[in-house]
DNA sequence: AAACCCCATCTTGCATGGAAGATGGCACAC
DNA sequence: GTGTGCCATCTTCCATGCAAGATGGGGTTT
């Protein structure tokens, strides 16, 4: 059966509520939506055709993931981070993934193997951007390793959590990419967390993959501070 | 100004949304609610004397906090853990306590005697209880242990991932909790994380956390299987 | 001129109604 | 007896209305 036209033009599936979970958090993502800026449900339930009620129940789920705060009666405030909450996020990549690397060089080789492959084409796909300066590819190349080596380990709550930590974060990220100085040391991290799995030494992907993410922090931390960036 | 006498007799704070999502959890904790069944909101509205909006709302917030799923023209399903589940949440626990103990451990003295301390109160706690042949006291005392090495490392992304999962897995521990039994291996094990700490010993505080945990997973996993406990 | 108070306006919280979709039982055909 | 299809019923989804609370500007007082 052919199924009428959309409502609504871009809509693709589900509930409105949904689309508004999506544009909302898309909207903060590429920064259409700056932090600090208050917004009233009216206004976005508005832009997006449809009643303040999709829009709401969205909200709540933008709150319980940390990108926005429901004001009682003033509106919808799009959160910044401190400084401090980038510490905070660090120390959750580092638990997550090293465990996460820990758990895939504890399977059977073809697996092991299977994610450390995949994981050095995203490597070498960062190699291949560095060389010819190119950072926006360097970056979603990087970012396509670390989510690789999450879903890898097979654990839906872990890449839940690194879902929501990596929506929190992607505005820093995108605004400190073109300051950071180690790009070919990450290449030599990412390259060393695949070598360990493939050899299945959990000890040592555990290891690597902290060590990589500790070395990150403490090179983009005090870039922040020198900056002076108290919200991003 | 004296404020009128709260509306309702037990409402205390804020919004119907925040005492329907309070009733909710509780509910699904104490197994009021069993895992499996499926309710719908104008039931629960009804029960709670409010109308079925901020009961929807408070399903989508224990929808993000993996305790419900809202089927879409269904009902509400309380969802059940199965062994997969909590397979999946040791893995985050071992993750994140880990890092929370190693944190914990690099900090100036002062404050790591403090937590080591405290923590060291709560396993004396739980030998008391053992000696008396108390589980519940037992496992109240390990509760408060698990907890306060998490709040005291200072991270509240921390602090919430630990909650979601404690949440999550608290009717599995109710239920296992008398079928356990290396209770006093935890009180060594609980010991030993808080002398590293004391000790300002980083990476043996990482590893006394970890392996306590790891343990009780392997003491527990095991378990489940063999009584074939499909869901909980 | 400065401070204060009041109210118009804007905002969300919550209730409710209409609509669409899913389910399960019942009747009917074979 | 078995299988199939329809429909009554139950459920959420979403729009909208009303009320309460917060805010900021303007008028008044000191």
């Amino acid at each position: 059966m052919v199924r009428a036209v959309m409502r609504a033009e871009e809509e693709r599936k589900g509930s409105l509520v949904d689309d508004a979970y999506a544009a909302m958090r898309a909207a903060i993502r590429e920064s259409s939506f700056a932090p600090g800026y208050q917004a009233s449900e009216q206004e976005i339930a508005l832009r997006l055709g449809m009643s303040r009620t999709p829009v709401h129940e969205a909200a709540i789920r933008l709150q319980e993931d940390g990108l926005v705060r429901v004001l009682p009666r003033r509106g919808i405030l799009i959160l910044a981070l401190a400084p401090d909450d980038m510490r905070e996020i660090y120390d959750v990549v580092i638990a997550i993934e090293g465990r996460a690397a820990e758990l895939i060089a504890e399977m059977p080789e073809a697996e092991r193997v299977r994610a450390a492959t995949e994981l050095d084409g995203h490597t070498a796909e960062m190699a291949a951007a560095h060389e010819r300066g190119d950072r926006p590819a360097w970056g979603r190349a990087d970012g396509a390793f670390h989510t690789a080596l999450i879903e890898h380990a097979g654990n839906r709550r872990m890449s839940r959590i690194a879902q929501t930590i990596t929506d929190q974060s992607h505005r820093a990220r995108m605004l400190t990419l073109n300051l950071r100085q180690g790009l070919d040391a990450s290449i030599d991290e990412h390259r060393e967390i695949a070598r360990a799995m493939r050899a299945g030494d959990p000890a040592a992907a555990l290891n690597a993959a902290r060590q990589h993410r500790i070395r990150a922090r403490d090179e983009l931390l005090p870039l922040l501070a020198s900056y002076g960036l108290k919200h991003l």
